[in-house]
DNA sequence: GATGAATGAGATTTCATTCAT
DNA sequence: AATGAATGAAATCTCATTCAT
């Protein structure tokens, strides 16, 4: 009979445990690849455990989706403060992002991996996306104000942007390896600056 | 004892059996929500003779998604021959292909389920987008080439404000159930003008 | 709904009820007759505990072939110890091999289902196999360097008087029913003795 | 529409046409391995065809395996003719078989793929073979009654004999790859020799 | 809290065989 | 006699999730 480790955690350990396994594994394998089994392999913890911390394989999955979301809110609303001028902050606003999905490529990946009912939710406005779009309409309401930007629907405008923004993203990290991924990051950049900011 | 029927079918009727057979399923069912029985019981034929003519429920869907595309970069390409300017080319093109997804909505949900590898090749670039995005391209190659467009990187540009179009239509059809179309094409619409157009 | 059952059984216990109960089966309906689905029904455990224990049918046929043999040679190399002469050792050997095949002739029925590639495996010389070759091949050896059997390389007499042991194992109990078995098991030790031990 | 081809053939042609295809198939891909739409293919017939000719896969590997069986009676029996003494026929019916056997490996495999129910009759005494066993038989009652061999049950003798040899050439041919037939050949003239020939 | 053996529904795919033409 | 599209039963194996200990 062997002996059982009953490690006890303090949870929000087990749960960063369980995240870090999670990315390595869906990483590695993909996520409609990777099992639960896996998982809990690598974070080195019984199979019930993983049902302790998190519902379902695909609820681990939106959290580090979150994760990076959150991160990448952060990074953004950071960034713009610095910027003098709307077009400052916008440029600011892009490389920021670019930066963030740069050094999480692998849960850029994991993000966008699915619509389907299934995966709905992965890509249902969770409260962290919810606060970077929330961050962009502001940026551009600030900007109608103060007659810098063109004034749009600055709602639509910021979904637009967002959208585009992501888009350029996807292309460069998860269909692409990075490698075009400052070609797209300034064609970006120049498609919104002429798209968005009043010309003098 | 069930007597069997036999229909011979020639192979592009049986074909269109099978893809409306699935069309109607996906709908109902999503992607992954439909099985491969549920595509024969509705086409009304054995399970065996589904494997005759599609490899597996992958190579339906991605069949649907160039169906899709084909009909896309047909109406597009129609639309824009009739445009004056630039501007305008522009505007058809976009509200052409709306006009598309919007009656393709399901389709168009389905050819964005998922970019996880199982679901790769579902975003792999087919044929049929890349004949898409040539024509965008080649639309922006004249532009530039008459002064109706500011210079950029003709490709950079196409893929991009081919990723917010679609984006845009997500938008609309695969997360919203259409109410916001008007409102997102005019949006795109007046992005991609601006962003693009040379102001006089 | 049906009330689960959840025995938790320890590992061997479980393995030794689906060997008994893959051994019922197969014994009923044949290797290729038999199912998985048969096997848990009879062992009534759920379907995906086979898998725990066993990779694939085949595994677990191979596994009961490997105790036929082990068993054989167990019996074997306990029953020449006692044999005065190379001879008596020699009819020792066939008896005792006999011995164990009519108790068996169900798993040694199973042993001889195939060759083929799929089946391939079946007929790889098992370690049990190995032993069982090697115990005669060292009865051998010792009885040329004792005098008691004609020279020959005794790694070849070895193969092919097991050969033709087994062959003879395989008319009584796999072909026939063993109401030949004793005559063949004369016959082998006449053929034998003749064939090997070294006349004075 | 595809015209087709109606190439109405004689009976033993379209059997042989079949028969070769088979052959050339089982070899490639085994028994199990095989489907008869690889068959057709490889014989240039229609799927409904085969069944013209033959009532199953089983049917037509049969009737291979009977081809062989007839082939090695044949050698056999001619070879047997010309050998002077008991002893020497023997020789020449091992070196005879071995020798068809050689030729035939691929169908010497495939005739021993297998003894479960479902192959059972590939196993069954064909009339083939059993004429190979009556040729066997009759030279050890002829031997017996001319006082060269020891007198034992004749048809056990035969069994045992033909078992053996049998046994060696399955060594020899299908699990190995003919490297070692002539220490099997030997080693089983040796073993005959000194188990049936009598001692002057 | 932790464990991990057990569950079991279910989906894909294959392929020998049939039979309308 | 020949064709070959259609049939459909059947079997394997996976894996998220549960729950008795």
């Amino acid at each position: 009979m062997v002996t059982r480790r009953r490690r006890t955690e303090s949870e929000p350990v087990r749960r960063e445990q369980l995240l870090g396994a999670a990315r390595k594994v869906f990483k590695e394998k993909g996520y409609d690849g990777s099992t639960i089994t896996d998982i809990v392999r690598e974070a080195g913890v019984a199979q019930g455990t993983f049902y302790l911390y998190y519902a379902s394989k695909r609820a681990i999955a939106v959290s580090l989706r979150d994760d990076l979301m959150k991160r990448m809110s952060v990074a953004v609303e950071g960034s713009m403060k610095s910027g003098k001028s709307f077009e400052e902050r916008l440029k600011k606003l892009i490389s920021a992002s670019f930066g963030v999905a740069r050094q999480n490529a692998d849960l850029y990946r994991l993000a966008f991996i699915g619509a389907d009912e299934t995966h709905q939710e992965m890509h249902t406005e969770s409260s962290e996306h919810a606060s970077f779009l929330t961050a962009v309409m502001n940026l551009f309401k600030g900007a109608i104000d103060d007659g810098e930007m063109e004034s749009a629907d600055p709602e639509i405008a910021a979904r637009l942007a967002t959208g585009l923004l992501q888009h350029a993203m996807i292309e460069a990290f998860v269909f692409g390896e990075g490698e075009e991924s400052d070609r797209l990051e300034s064609g970006v950049g120049d498609l919104l600056s002429s798209g968005l900011v009043r010309s003098v």
